[in-house]
DNA sequence: TAGATTGTTAATCGATTAACAATC
DNA sequence: TAGATTGTTAATCGATTAACAATC
């Protein structure tokens, strides 16, 4: 548990991956040492709400000095989990199945891509990247004798809850669903529901938002 | 401007595409008519909160009776800006590309894509869909000439801001950036930095949350 | 009319920002 | 030591929830 066992709310935990990115991005310019203040300023937040989020997990700066970016890099690795394997597989081998697969971001950090599954016979035998595309049909008992830990829905809206249903029946731990319609899992099965429209369905919004008359 | 002239929050203008995508699977279902009560149930909000948002916009709703969904669901897609459209250029022809071109809910509701760009010559020439695959060299011409007001932006990270820099000199409106790495525009061109990592990282945070320990 | 459910105001809750003593 | 910047408490702001009169 966090200190004190307080629950870190969901804000916050949403913003650890941005935290992550970014310190990623200075280690890659050589900045080794920051203050909240200017963190804050390349990404956009308050030096407040920047010591705040960490303090949520930690002391990790140092009063007069900043943070240690390498450090900290690695504290936020840890609290997101990205020490660790998670063994995946992908359900459904079309492009955003492919695009997955080569996504940088996803084949770091310990995603251990273990298989595919596909319901087209053209794509059923074939390797993308070695991985092999095995018949949906063989999916739940895959899962459960391999203990995978993540299953990545790429598949139409029509059948992601079924595929999410057999997941969980199978075991998995967590789903990353990029249907674009919400599948319902129990409470113990962790869940995101990415539906990546809506970002550009806020997009338009904006475009329109100063002459909009209702 | 939206009623009162008062500007509505991104908390709810990021709940709308959410609402809008709800009321299209109940007029799927023949649901005709809904509660906020009965839309909360579903989508996991409190009724309250529903009244709240919708009345950011307007009264669209009628005491004793609920919502008109086939209504409510076209109020919603107006708003965001749904019946309009929007042509749209994909940078980036890889696996990524050619998931949004076939991606639902970017293939309907008036996204139009007019071309793509690449800088893989073994790409270029290509037609993904009809849609023509031109080198990236041609790029601000093209956007300049055709009046594109949608960039969208699937290279990676290394090229991303200098595609973005190349659309805002070309007078795109809005950007639509799937590189794992947030690109600045202007204040007058709107942004999305996706960053689809970031939700499996939030994933792995929630996978290890209760035996988290700093 | 009676029942249902909205639109809207008020109350509560939570998240962000400000301030500052502690300390490197 | 003086300057910088943290960790943390208090103040503010905004978002969510509750309550209820209005009304279909």
């Amino acid at each position: 548990m966090q200190r004190n066992s307080v629950k870190v709310s969901m804000a916050v935990v949403r913003r650890l991956p941005k935290y992550h990115r970014y310190l990623g991005e200075l280690i890659e310019k050589d900045i080794l040492r920051i203050s909240s203040k200017e963190l804050g300023k390349i990404m956009g937040l308050t030096a407040s709400q920047i010591r705040q989020d960490l303090n949520c997990f930690g002391g990790f700066g140092q009063q007069g000095y900043g943070y240690n970016v390498v450090e900290l890099y690695k504290e936020i690795g840890h609290i997101l989990g990205l020490d660790k394997e998670y063994k995946c597989v992908i359900i459904g081998a079309g492009n955003l199945g492919q695009a997955i697969t080569n996504y940088e971001g996803f084949r770091r950090e310990g995603f251990k891509l273990m298989a595919m599954f596909d319901i087209n016979p053209r794509l059923i035998g074939n390797t993308i990247r070695d991985i092999k595309i095995s018949d949906i049909s063989e999916l739940e008992e895959y899962v459960v004798d391999n203990d995978i830990v993540i299953g990545i829905i790429c598949v139409p809206k029509e059948n992601s809850q079924e595929i999410a249903d057999t997941l969980v029946k199978a075991n998995v731990r967590a789903i990353w669903n990029f249907s674009p319609s919400d599948v319902k899992v129990p409470e113990d099965v962790v869940i995101e529901n990415v539906a990546i429209n809506e970002s550009l369905y806020t997009l338009t919004y904006l475009i329109n938002e100063d002459n909009l008359d209702i």
